[in-house]
DNA sequence: CTAAACTTTCAAATATTTCTGAAAGTTTAT
DNA sequence: ATAAACTTTCAGAAATATTTGAAAGTTTAG
């Protein structure tokens, strides 16, 4: 396969995984493509390469930026903005399980312990309070070993994951 | 506040929730319905209480079904078909990340393995192979990580978790 | 200060996903 | 075999999410 076509499907198939996890696809297809980029690239590069609009474009780099993923890069002499991908992928992974986590999990562990509050007190409430308590257990043990996968060093949470399947 | 309210908020919570990781909508909070229902319930009954459509309603328990987490349930001299979500939620927790494992990671993972195969031998090659493996990297941890997670019974999972955390 | 170069915004257009509901299919009782 | 009771399908409709592009905003050079 040429490096191009291969970086196209690249591309590609970094787009559709963010689909399927709620992610925008166009966002996945700009990180893939300064991702696989030697050179920071300008929000021009990104439309060409892409085919998508100037808004498009700078909205999905920007929103990047907000992850925590992608910086900007000046280039002496030149008025334009650059943007680079981080290459590490362990800190990108950390950067994205810790917007996630910030964004879509502790809102809805506020939430479960808000349901707690049911007035009645019959079998069926007591029955919801448990359910609730099920998933806020699931949901806040699910938080903390974020938490820590995204405090820790890459070394040693690798080193802690080989010992757990050893 | 009242159970019904309660209910009612744990469904849109759960439906909203799952928006955001690509699960429709309407499947979440069918199944956020049944996990609250004290009896199982028919497809009739489902599409009164959430206000959708037959083949809605049929739809997303059928899917419900296929990622194991809502069982039939047959009452005697009844030929309605009842449904019933599984309480456990360490089993539903199970069953949804090893579905996903299945329909999203595995794929992902064979597709960055043959973008391996890069003809070309320069520099930029290279750092694109590298990319891969990079990505093959936390990719796979993640996969073997997952999978033990879903083989594993709860209690061994939580008691290695708590090692992880001291 | 002015204008050129560039970035950001957002209402309307487009694309994608989900839902509806009637028709077709299936099962069961008699 | 027939019909009633129920489930499934799927083309078109509706809802939702994303994108466009032109106008407004901002920054910098001169």
């Amino acid at each position: 396969m040429k490096l191009d076509e291969a970086k196209e499907k690249f591309v590609q198939t970094w787009g559709s995984l963010a689909t399927s996890w709620g992610i925008n696809r166009t966002m996945a297809m700009v990180h893939a493509l300064l991702l696989t980029s030697q050179q920071p690239l300008s929000t021009d590069e990104v439309m060409e390469q892409l085919a998508i609009s100037r808004g498009n474009a700078n909205m999905n780099l920007r929103e990047l930026m907000d992850w925590g993923i992608v910086k900007k890069e000046l280039k002496i002499g030149d008025r334009k903005e650059y943007f680079v991908a981080d290459k590490d992928i362990w800190t990108v992974f950390k950067h994205i399980v810790k917007e996630r986590r910030k964004r879509e999990l502790e809102p809805v562990i506020h939430s479960l312990e808000s349901l707690k509050n049911v007035e009645d007190n019959n079998e069926e409430s007591k029955a919801f309070r448990e359910l609730m308590d099920n998933l806020l257990g699931v949901t806040t043990k699910a938080n903390v070993l974020l938490d820590l996968a995204v405090k820790s060093d890459e070394n040693w949470m690798m080193n802690k994951l080989l010992k757990l399947l050893s």
